[in-house]
DNA sequence: CTTTAAATGTTCAATTATGAACATTGCTGT
DNA sequence: ACAGCAATGTTCATAATTGAACATTTAAAG
């Protein structure tokens, strides 16, 4: 990701526009998205740390807030919710299951799938988890107005419909 | 990261409000959150695909539009733009290096620090990704106003403004 | 009913990122 | 001058993520 403190974004108007956009970095919508991805970057270190007390990262936190919300989801679609592959889940999901924190359980009417869900010291850590995480976004927010917050997480969502349209497409 | 599709922002104005934002994902700021964070991580993974052709990925191309931008920059200032790790650039450096793309010249000043820059090809093959980003970024936010993005831009640049402040406070 | 195709989960090798420990070099204060 | 101390880069062990190949089970097609 890039610094851009010292790029101006309008050229100065006495000159001629011809060369205007030469640069990746002077498209303005190409310096919202390095904002975009730089924050996200920080974001996610930043939980990494605030996390580390209980001993989980970032995408362990992940599977179980899905797990909190969508109780006896499969492994599959939690991993296309997270966005991730299966395999992915595969690692990850064993690890949890040993600490004791989720239970996998075949399903009865199609022997392919596990289905998922939290045990009860994995519901009380999730809690715990969403506490901080919460207050994280909370703290690095809350100077932003909530209709700012309300246009960010809007554009945000068109652009995530577009690209997972663009997605399936391919296939 | 999540779906919120079936999750109201705003509840029924009829109900008491007592029961609001009992959980994060009811929190305006923390949806708008997950939006921005999946995103990224759609955004990070089309580029991913996109760039295959030129054999680079993401990471290396922060690190060439970095040296096209800052000729000379040492290792430590890129891993500071790029916010990872030293060890991280003395990993992905050499690699880049014995592709012709870069070249490391030791300061002469300093003898600890190493000079950064991109070979001929190096540069040629930088502004091939940057157009393929550039373009993917565009056709991505190009139905987004303008002013939109620029709201989001400076939404980010105080977030992350705060984070790295938070950041150099610890130390 | 049998054969194909698709879906789910696992395993493996390869890649990327991280932090700690280390060596080298430069800087500061006494 | 010199004894710490800070800065830069490297190495190593560890962990996360991916995609491909695989096995099992289900669904579809003939």
């Amino acid at each position: 990701m890039f610094n851009y403190e010292h790029c101006c974004i309008t050229m100065n108007k006495k000159q001629p526009t011809i060369e205007q956009h030469h640069f990746p970095w002077d498209h303005p919508r190409f310096r919202s998205w390095i904002a975009v991805a730089r924050a996200c970057q920080l974001m996610q270190q930043t939980l990494t740390r605030a996390l580390a007390d209980l001993d989980i990262k970032p995408p362990h936190l992940d599977i179980l807030i899905n797990l909190y919300r969508f109780e006896g989801i499969s492994q599959q679609e939690l991993a296309r919710k997270l966005l991730v592959g299966r395999s992915n889940m595969s690692m990850l999901l064993p690890q949890l299951e040993k600490r004791g924190l989720i239970e996998r359980r075949g399903d009865e009417k199609d022997k392919r799938v596990l289905r998922l869900s939290l045990t009860k010291s994995g519901r009380e850590l999730t809690e715990q988890a969403m506490e901080i995480q919460t207050t994280l976004i909370g703290n690095s927010l809350d100077n932003e107005p909530i209709e700012e917050c309300l246009i960010v997480a809007q554009s945000m969502e068109r652009l995530i419909a577009r690209l997972l349209k663009e997605e399936t497409d391919l296939d």
